[in-house]
RNA sequence: GGGUGUUUAGCUCAGUUGGUAGAGCGUCUCCCUUACAAGGAGAGGGUCGGGGGUUCAAGUCCCUCAACACCCACCA
């Protein structure tokens, strides 16, 4: 790196500059390439690989960013550290991408052919793979991308058909006819998981069956009087007394005359609607079960298409009709018919296609399953017996939930890019094959449907090393990997299969931690979506305001519980202004460090105020330590912010300034601002990378490291431990704070330096002979005399009473000595309450044999304390109203 | 119907073994003090959703009610 001349360093922070020369320098010394045969102790994260088709959004900063501070923290802490970049080829998010492009031209994939049709697919594709990743550098994320995979690509496909095959052969998979989600728009199945329910209002039609032979009828409550063509019984309860006659009796669909029994089922709810319902097997899951218990052969009315089947159970003027259409034409055909004997208002949830939005149909259709059961048992108690952690620790209810009640899995797809199931058809007999490769391709096809996308993003956290082969470098240095890092919206989808996988398949838990964190919201609590047009662009932001910006605004967010995380444009001025102050307080440590050996800081040499600055520093290490090691990210934001602005330049850097002017403490206390600027640095570098590598690239210092992402991250010391000089170091900040305070009230302008009288206790007074110089520069206070804590002070004077001590400002003229009295008074005041409280508590017996005695100690102390200063308000008090 | 989460300063939210509340933004004062006005200094602001309980002590634990959000199930 080029090192800039200090003073010719902005006063602004040029996060674009900073971040773009950054990257590439991490990037060009392949310092994010992970080694497998190092010695290091391993940590890996494998990123939930972004759909192909997507573009980069808040969720994924909010994602990456947390991967990437777990990385770069573990890097720095002396880890092996992998992290695993890639894409999911999204079957069917992609083939849609490229269907539309070839409506535009006027064509149909069927124009096309399965294999042209594939090779546009691959084409796009491999023009848009690395797209999102790319977008992902700008987040500053850390990852290997000598290992990027993609869900489709060879080593993927190897082992989707190894883990085909093997459940199949292990009865884990079948072929079947089961009534399935089914997107009309799509043209496919698609899962429980990828199906969503709104409520809508609809309406509840009853219909009337005559009896056949006879007179009277049945009334049937149904939603979806298109179905009626598909009926095969009419079901009521078997203890409905209502109904019991008619049990066994023939009733006649409306509308075609065909003939249907009167079944009892326990099925049935007797309460609603009117107790009967029609029985349609091929269009609803329950119906499909009722049907099977009675023998019934479902009979499909509705086409793939969504439209009325051009059958002979459906009158010919509906063949063809969509759905919709078809339903109205019924209603008004059942009207003229006086079938339709009553409308209600009904509200009920609707299936939607998760990906377009389009209402399910339920259809029955053969597709492939995943007998999920057997499979959930070992995933249940990897999570049970701790194996698998969740954090927040609330999400393994969720998902033992879910997995104790799971369902079959429908893993097929009627669509072209994915990968096509390994099954094999002869192509006469029919008989099928389930095997890798086509045993005969003379005489077998291939099965047309594709799997699942989610299906080999199940086996993303293995496939990535090398599975099948569990002998790679990757797999034995880098499996099971360490935390896997995600929004809670896909649990489900992706983290409970990569763990039922993962376990069936290499035996042992894909990752031991599950980092659940918040959904990203606009600033009123929604989602984001392009339909409100409520997104923020994370590259907006990024180029408004800088990466480490973001990163900062977004982590501070964050909480250990995993709220979700409500933003707005505004918000990312937050980690803006801390990126700023960075970079001001380092030009500050910088131009200041003329002169400077290169020599460790001198021990025997520091000032209280060292010692406070080191000591603070210290503890803040290890709580960054603790926190990041337990999650508690947001916590370390704040932790750091807290720690660089408030301690080290509002403070430590101001003391600084005093000493650097003492020739006899400037080279240690220029160590000493060296240090904690790099030790700061390095804390916070896993949070902002960019500017802490680019600072920490300008100190001047011996290192054997090249990047502070490669340097050791900060841990506790013992020898950086000094309790004592931490507390007196509160007698400066009282002291300075009390006088600004004088000042502010009095509006003593700044230019008017003014003398102190100290009456210090025998004990604070050699301390406060030591703050002289930082009380002098930083209250601005001219000179400094003592008197004993028992003399009568100053009239004409404001006061303050800090700790045992107290401090006057003889002010003369310049202040209103009523105000004084009322500003003393109202002091009093408070410490009052306080004392009452306190002593209240002091005096109750039970708080004295039930609390701890230490919290008894620390409590009359506090008393005491309030006693001395209460006392010396009142002299003072008592001296200004003489 | 079942479950989870939220309710704390004007706004957005922190608050891990129970010990009388914090931040950022906003508000009010003052200040361009040679790192930073994206800054510095000071100030004001809360009966921690309501009610009850346990305890010497509750924002923190228990019960209950209310409002809001989300998830699961899906009765035609």
């Amino acid at each position: 790196m080029s090192l800039t001349k200090i003073e010719d360093l902005p006063t602004v922070y040029d996060a674009k500059e900073t971040e773009e020369s950054i990257y590439k320098f991490w990037e060009e010394n392949e310092f994010f390439k992970a080694d497998a045969k190092s010695p290091k102790k391993p940590y890996s994260i494998v990123i939930p690989p972004p759909n192909v088709t997507g573009v980069l959004h808040m969720g994924h900063a909010l994602d990456e960013t947390l991967q990437d501070i777990l990385v770069r923290y573990h890097r720095m802490s002396g880890y092996e550290t992998l992290w695993v970049p890639g894409t999911d080829h999204a079957g069917l998010a992609t083939q849609n991408v490229v269907e539309k492009q070839l409506m535009k031209e006027g064509l149909t994939r069927n124009d096309l052919g399965r294999e042209k049709f594939l090779e546009r697919t691959w084409k796009w594709t491999n023009d848009h793979k690395s797209a999102i990743l790319d977008q992902m550098k700008r987040l500053g994320a850390s990852f290997d991308r000598s290992r990027e995979r993609f869900t489709f690509d060879k080593g993927c496909s190897e082992a989707v058909k190894e883990v085909f095959v093997t459940l199949y052969n292990k009865g884990l998979i079948y072929k079947g006819a089961y009534i399935v989600n089914w997107c009309p728009r799509c043209q496919s199945a698609i899962s429980d998981v990828e199906t969503e329910y709104e409520t809508e209002q609809g309406h509840l039609w009853e219909i009337s069956y005559p009896l056949k032979g006879e007179s009277g009828a049945i009334i049937v409550a149904t939603t979806r009087p298109e179905t009626i063509f598909g009926d095969v019984a009419i079901a009521v309860h078997p203890s409905d007394h209502k109904y019991s006659e008619l049990i066994g009796k023939t009733v006649v669909i409306p509308l075609t005359g065909r003939e249907i029994p009167i079944i009892a089922d326990e099925y049935v709810d007797k309460t609603f609607g009117t107790g009967a319902v029609k029985i349609t097997p091929a269009h609803d899951p329950n119906d499909f079960e009722v049907g099977k218990r009675h023998g019934f052969n479902p009979i499909w009315v509705i086409d793939e298409k969504g439209c009325m089947k051009a059958c002979g159970e459906v009158p010919s003027n509906l063949h063809g009709l969509d759905r919709y259409e078809a339903r109205k034409q019924i209603i008004k055909m059942l009207e003229d018919n006086h079938s339709l004997l009553r409308v209600k208002e009904h509200e009920h949830n609707v299936g939607k296609c998760q990906r377009c939005g389009t209402t399910i149909e339920p259809l029955l259709s053969e597709q492939w399953f995943v007998k999920m059961k057997p499979l959930a048992e070992e995933a249940i108690k990897a999570v049970k017996d701790g194996r698998i952690k969740f954090i927040p620790e609330r999400w393994e209810k969720n998902y033992l939930g879910w997995m104790e009640n799971i369902r079959d899995w429908c893993i097929s797809r009627q669509i072209w890019w994915g990968h096509q199931i390994p099954a094999y058809y002869h192509k006469t007999t029919g008989e099928m094959v389930v095997a890798k490769e086509n045993p005969d391709p003379e005489n077998y096809v291939q099965e047309t449907d594709c799997l699942d996308t989610w299906f080999s993003s199940g086996l993303w956290p293995f496939s990535t090393m090398g599975f099948p082969n569990a002998e790679t470098d990757d797999y034995k240095k880098f499996y099971p990997t360490s935390t896997l890092v995600t929004g809670f919206d896909i649990i489900f989808f992706w983290v409970a299969r990569m763990i039922t996988m993962g376990l069936e398949f290499t035996g042992k838990a894909p990752f031991s931690t599950v980092y659940i964190h918040g959904l990203i919201r606009d600033e009123k609590g929604q989602k984001m979506s392009k339909s409100k047009g409520n997104t923020i662009d994370p590259v907006v932001i990024i180029d408004k305001y800088g990466c480490d910006a973001l990163r900062f605004t977004m982590t501070s967010l964050c909480t250990y519980g995993g709220q979700d995380i409500k933003i707005s444009d505004e918000r990312f001025e937050y980690g803006r202004n801390f990126a700023n102050k960075i970079w001001n307080a380092s030009r500050f440590v910088l131009m200041n460090l003329d002169g400077v050996d290169n020599n460790d800081i001198d021990f025997s040499n520091l000032t209280i105020a060292d010692k406070w600055i080191l000591d603070k520093l210290n503890s803040v290490a290890k709580e960054v330590n603790t926190n990041i090691e337990n999650y508690r990210i947001g916590e370390t934001a704040h932790t750091l912010y807290d720690f660089f602005w408030n301690s080290y330049c509002d403070w430590y850097v101001e003391i600084a300034k005093v000493q650097l002017q003492d020739s006899s403490l400037k080279l240690n206390t220029q160590r000493v601002l060296r240090y904690v600027l790099d030790m700061s640095l390095r804390l916070l570098h896993p949070i902002m990378p960019h500017i802490t590598e680019r600072v920490w690239q300008l100190i001047p210092k011996q290192t054997e490291f090249k990047a502070i992402m490669l340097a050791d991250y900060p841990v506790f010391k013992n020898s950086l431990e000094f309790p004592a000089e931490a507390r007196e170091m509160e007698l400066v900040f009282e002291t300075i704070k009390s006088l600004r305070n004088v000042r502010q009230s009095f509006n003593i302008p700044m230019s008017l330096n003014f003398n102190i009288i100290i009456h210090a206790s025998a004990d604070e007074k050699p301390v406060f002979e030591a703050i002289e110089n930082y009380i002098k520069r930083m209250a601005r206070v001219e000179g400094i005399s003592y008197a004993e804590v028992s003399d009568v002070p100053a009239k004409k004077s404001a006061t303050a009473v800090v700790s045992a001590s107290k401090i006057v400002i003889p002010l003369e003229n310049l202040i209103d000595f009523n105000a004084e009295i009322a500003r003393q008074e109202k002091k009093l005041n408070k410490l009052q309450t306080e004392r009452k409280s306190l002593e209240g508590r002091v005096n109750n017996p039970k708080f004295a044999a039930n609390a701890p005695a230490e919290l008894i100690k620390q409590t009359k102390e506090r008393i005491d304390e309030i006693l001395v200063q209460e006392n010396a308000i009142n002299d003072f008090i008592a001296t200004l109203k003489a």
